[in-house]
DNA sequence: CCTACCGATCGGTAGG
DNA sequence: CCTACCGATCGGTAGG
């Protein structure tokens, strides 16, 4: 994902790859936002000059718009595949909770850009994405809803506790360190714990 | 907080104060991030040329600072006055979380500008803002442990729990609305008794 | 991969 | 409050 030398600079022989360039976007962009970013600060994270990069993508839209469409859809699937074939609705939320704040422990800089430039998107891809975690807070609410039916939750909100398990998770890209006491999948533990304990599980 | 007539394309008077300016910043910073927003799209809401900006400002980043530096000192006032002289570690956490849902329901625009755009602004400014959040989660994880030690919570992660009812409190500004089905209080009240829930309250 | 260069726009100043 | 204008930088292209 790196350049195939040492980056910056300029030293060394350096040969980029697509990869690279979104590897190096995807840091800055993390750290500054989409607007916040230059191409020149990529292109100096990779040792090449700006004129270069259009050797390895099409414009900067487009690196933005292929970190948050494959970053959104990969989230969507994940939660598919967590819950599917799963019968208990409680381990059902339980799954939908624990894989995504574990993508959000574990891909914290595709977190960010998704959560702060998503309004940077042109359209119609921007509605896409958004429609995407549309769908993600509904099954979370219906998720709930079921429950609430079965007597396996208490919640009276499900909407309201939808957002707040979704975000809450999310939020864990903005404080997550990898070198930090607890291992994602820890945190993706106690979190999806106090998803059942929002939904007021019984 | 408006111009004095009516804004946008200039037409009639159009006399414009420094909390004119401030509002114009605010909604646009809220919808496309600091870097995303430039002063003559400020001026254009106005119904002003850019240059007359500086009649009511020092420099773009001073508009940033202002918001952020003032709603953080609100933020942490707020918090203080809300705890201050209250006995029960259970009841002083409820208002903990309250007071920060309801600010995160009634002040989506500033919220959204603090979390998104803390990044952007000048030091020293931004340590001082990001030592004030600090101080804030501290606060939220010493009542967690401190209703673990006096029996009344049970959760084992209290820093966990403290960044997870924060932040889960930060996203009402995302997805809020003022027209919608809840009101502030109502939303407010529901999601300081998730706070209690994540804290394990027996 | 580079140099050279493009028009557009940025935040901001001068001067009235 | 305006017009006129500044240097810097933006994303992107030409051409090799």
């Amino acid at each position: 994902m790196a350049s195939s030398k040492t980056s910056a600079r300029g030293e060394a022989k350096t040969t980029v790859s697509p990869g690279a360039v979104r590897d190096a976007a995807l840091t800055l962009f993390a750290e500054r936002g989409y607007h916040g970013t230059a191409l020149s600060q990529i292109a100096d994270a990779l040792g090449i000059r700006t004129p270069s990069l259009y050797n390895h993508m099409k414009a900067k839209q487009d690196l933005l718009r292929d970190i948050i469409v494959e970053t959104s859809e990969q989230v969507w699937a994940e939660h598919e595949q967590a819950v599917h074939g799963v019968g208990d609705v409680v381990e059902r939320l339980r799954r939908t909770a624990r894989v995504y704040a574990l993508r959000h422990a574990t891909h914290r800089r595709e977190a960010l850009i998704v959560n702060r430039d998503v309004a940077s998107l042109d359209e119609p891809v921007r509605s896409d994405v958004l429609e995407l975690r549309r769908r993600h807070a509904h099954a979370i609410r219906d998720l709930i809803e079921e429950g609430v039916t079965a007597g396996r939750f208490t919640e009276e909100e499900p909407t309201l506790a939808a957002f707040g398990i979704l975000e809450m998770c999310v939020s864990i890209a903005r404080w997550f360190r990898e070198d930090g006491p607890q291992s994602a999948e820890a945190v993706a533990e106690t979190y999806s714990r106090y998803a059942l304990r929002i939904a007021g599980l019984n």
